[in-house]
RNA sequence: GUUCCCAUCGUCUAGUGGCCUAGGACACUACCCUUUCACGGUAGAUACAGGGGUUCAAAUCCCCUUGGGAACGCCA
C-alpha cells in the first residue's frame, strides 16, 4: 500500500480531565481501524481553551491511553512528518491560514464586542430568527480593518457564509446527512485574543495531516457542516466522517460524572482490566459479524469494520462490563493474574506470600468469584495472617449452641496436625475427625468452622481456603472466635 | 423556536422485503451440581414506540405523530 491512500486517523481530546469511557471509545474504534488497515494513528491535543487545558490533564489522558494500550504513531511527544501536535504550538500555522482566507475574501476582521453579540443574539431569539451572527462587520473594508487592527483594536475574525447554500456529505455511519441553507451565521475563526478556535484548527489540522477518516462522536455532526465549508474555502478534499453515537447512563441521560464512574482512570483503580474496559465499549455501538462478545484485542483488530456500526445510543449497562471483565480476568494464567494483582494488593495493603505454588493456588480458589481486582483485594484479605474480622453474619453462626463444640474439636484436631500447613487431602480428613468429635454435620459444622478461618458463614470452599493458611494462624483465629 | 441525528427484549445488539410464530449476549426466574457463597450446566420469561401508506409479502422502504438526543458560542 503506498503512503499516499492508506488510512490515517487520530484521535484529538482536549486535556481537561481525565479520558471517559466516551473519549476511549472514539479513540479505540479510531486505532482499531489504523491497525485493521495498515494506517496510521494519530494524537493530537486540542488545547486551544486555555482556561480549561492544563499539563496535569494532558499527563492523566496520556497515562489513560497508555493503560489501555492504545499507542500511537504520531503525536504531541513522539513527533511525525507534521508536527508539532499540539494545537498551541500551531498558533502561527492557523493565523496564517486565517490570513490567507481573509486575503481570499472568505473571512473577515470583526470589531464587535461580546456584549454587543449578547444583545443581538436576545433580539434574535425574541423575535424568532435564528441566534446567527447579524453580519455587521460583513461589509467593512478589510485594508481599513486590518489597520485599526495593527493600530491596536482587537477584532476577531469571521468565516464568510454563503447562507443560500445546503451541504449535504456522506456519513460512514449514517450514510447521507444534509444540512439546508441557512444554518449558521459568520462564524468565528480567530478569537479576538488571536486563539484559533475548535472548528477551525480542526480543519486545519485535519487537512495539513492528512487525515482520511475522522471518527468522532455525534455531538460534532452539526460542526462538520462548519467545517464542510472550511475544507471548500481552503480547497482541500473533505475527509469520510463518521459520527458515533453516544454513550448513555442507565437513565438514558448522556453518561456524566452523577452517574458514578466514567473515567478509565476510575474503572482502573476499581479493578477493571483494560483489555476487558476496550472489549466492552468496542460492544457500545459495534457488533462482530460471528455474534463473538468476548474477544482478545487482536481478534477486534481482526474482525472491526466500519460497516457494522449502529447510528442509535447506548446504555453503559455495568452488570455487563462486570461480566465481560471476570471473563477476562478468569481466562487469564495466574502468573499473569497474579501480575495485575499484587499492584493492588501492595496499594490496599493487603499482605501474602512470596512462594508462587501458594499464589496459584490461592489464585485457583478464588478466581471463580472475582470480577474484579478489587474483588481479588477484599478475598486475599481473608487470607492475609494480619487481618481477622468477623461479621455481623459470622458472630450470629458463632452464636449457635453447634458452634463451641465445633470449634473446640477444630482446634484440637489442628493442634495435633504434624506439619505447618494443611493440604486438601488432609482436610477431608480432618474434617471427618472434626465431625466426629463434634458430633455435628452439614451447615452446623461448616459454617462456625468458615467463621473461624474467615470470618464469615459464606465464602469459597473450606477445602480450598484451609492449605493457604498457617496452621498456627488457623488455631489464632479459632480460639478469638470461642472468646467471643 | 429552527435544524440535524436516533427509535427491535430491562440493557447491548442480530436483522438491509419472504429463511422472523424475530436470533445471540448481559441481567432476571426455575432447576441441576453443591456444606455455604461463587463458578459451571439446563430450561424459561421478556422486544419490532404509535398511526398511515407502498407491496402478493414489511422489523426491514416512504410519510406523519410521539419520545429521546445534539447543535444553533470569541467551548471542544
Amino acid at each position: 500500500m503506498s503512503s499516499e491512500n492508506s488510512v490515517r486517523v487520530r484521535f484529538a481530546p482536549s486535556p481537561t480531565g481525565y479520558l471517559h469511557v466516551g473519549g476511549a471509545r472514539t479513540a479505540l474504534y479510531n486505532w482499531l481501524y489504523a491497525k485493521k488497515k495498515g494506517g496510521k494513528f494519530i494524537l493530537r491535543v486540542e488545547d486551544t481553551d486555555q482556561e480549561r487545558s492544563t499539563i496535569e490533564a494532558l499527563n492523566m489522558q496520556v497515562g489513560d491511553l497508555k493503560w489501555l494500550g492504545l499507542l500511537w504513531d504520531e503525536g504531541f511527544d513522539v513527533g511525525g512528518p507534521h508536527t508539532p501536535y499540539k494545537q498551541s504550538e500551531r498558533l502561527s500555522i492557523y493565523k496564517q491560514k486565517a490570513n490567507e482566507l481573509i486575503d481570499a475574501g472568505k473571512a473577515y476582521p470583526c470589531f464587535c464586542t461580546e456584549q454587543d453579540l449578547e444583545k443581538k443574539k436576545e433580539i434574535a431569539q425574541k423575535e424568532g430568527r435564528p441566534p446567527h451572527y447579524d453580519g455587521t462587520c460583513r461589509n467593512l473594508d478589510v485594508q481599513q480593518s486590518l489597520k485599526r487592527m495593527a493600530g491596536g483594536d482587537k477584532a476577531a475574525i469571521r468565516f464568510k457564509v454563503d447562507s443560500s447554500k445546503s451541504y449535504t456529505f456522506h456519513d460512514l455511519i449514517r450514510n447521507e446527512v444534509t444540512f439546508p441553507p441557512n444554518m449558521v451565521g459568520d462564524f468565528i475563526v480567530l478569537r479576538s485574543d488571536g486563539m484559533p478556535v475548535y472548528n477551525f484548527c480542526c480543519v486545519v489540522d485535519d487537512g495539513m495531516m492528512k487525515i482520511t477518516h475522522v471518527l468522532r462522536a455525534e455531538e460534532h455532526l452539526s460542526n462538520t457542516l462548519r467545517q464542510m465549508m472550511i475544507y471548500e474555502s481552503f480547497n482541500w478534499p473533505l475527509p469520510l466522517f463518521g459520527h458515533l453515537s453516544i454513550i448513555l447512563g442507565e437513565d438514558r441521560q448522556k453518561l456524566s460524572k452523577r452517574h458514578g464512574a466514567t473515567s478509565c482512570h476510575e474503572f482502573m483503580k476499581q479493578g477493571y482490566l483494560p483489555e476487558a474496559l476496550l472489549n466492552f465499549i468496542s460492544l457500545l455501538g459495534w457488533s462482530s459479524p460471528t455474534a463473538q462478545e468476548i474477544f482478545s484485542i487482536d481478534e477486534l483488530i481482526k474482525q472491526f469494520d466500519l460497516d457494522r456500526m449502529t447510528p442509535s445510543p447506548a446504555v453503559f449497562d455495568q452488570k455487563k462490563f462486570n461480566w465481560v471483565n471476570a471473563t477476562h480476568l478468569r481466562a487469564l494464567p495466574n502468573e499473569e493474574l497474579w501480575s495485575r494483582l499484587v499492584p493492588y494488593l501492595d496499594e490496599h495493603k493487603v499482605g501474602y506470600k512470596k512462594d508462587v505454588a501458594w499464589q496459584s493456588q490461592a489464585l485457583e480458589a478464588f478466581k471463580s468469584s472475582m470480577e474484579t481486582l478489587m474483588d481479588g483485594v477484599q478475598l486475599f484479605r481473608y487470607i492475609d495472617d494480619n487481618h481477622f474480622e468477623v461479621s455481623a453474619e459470622g458472630l450470629e453462626t458463632l452464636k449457635w449452641k453447634e458452634a463451641e463444640p465445633v470449634l473446640r474439636a477444630w482446634i484440637d484436631v489442628v493442634r495435633n496436625h504434624p506439619h505447618d500447613f494443611i493440604t486438601e487431602a488432609e482436610f477431608a480428613d480432618l474434617q471427618n475427625k472434626v465431625k466426629d468429635q463434634s458430633g455435628q454435620k452439614g451447615k452446623f459444622l461448616f459454617m462456625p468452622m468458615r467463621v473461624s478461618v474467615i470470618g464469615k458463614p459464606h465464602g469459597t470452599e473450606l477445602k480450598l481456603l484451609i492449605p493457604l493458611i498457617h496452621k498456627k494462624v488457623l488455631i489464632e483465629r479459632a480460639e478469638k472466635c470461642l472468646k467471643i
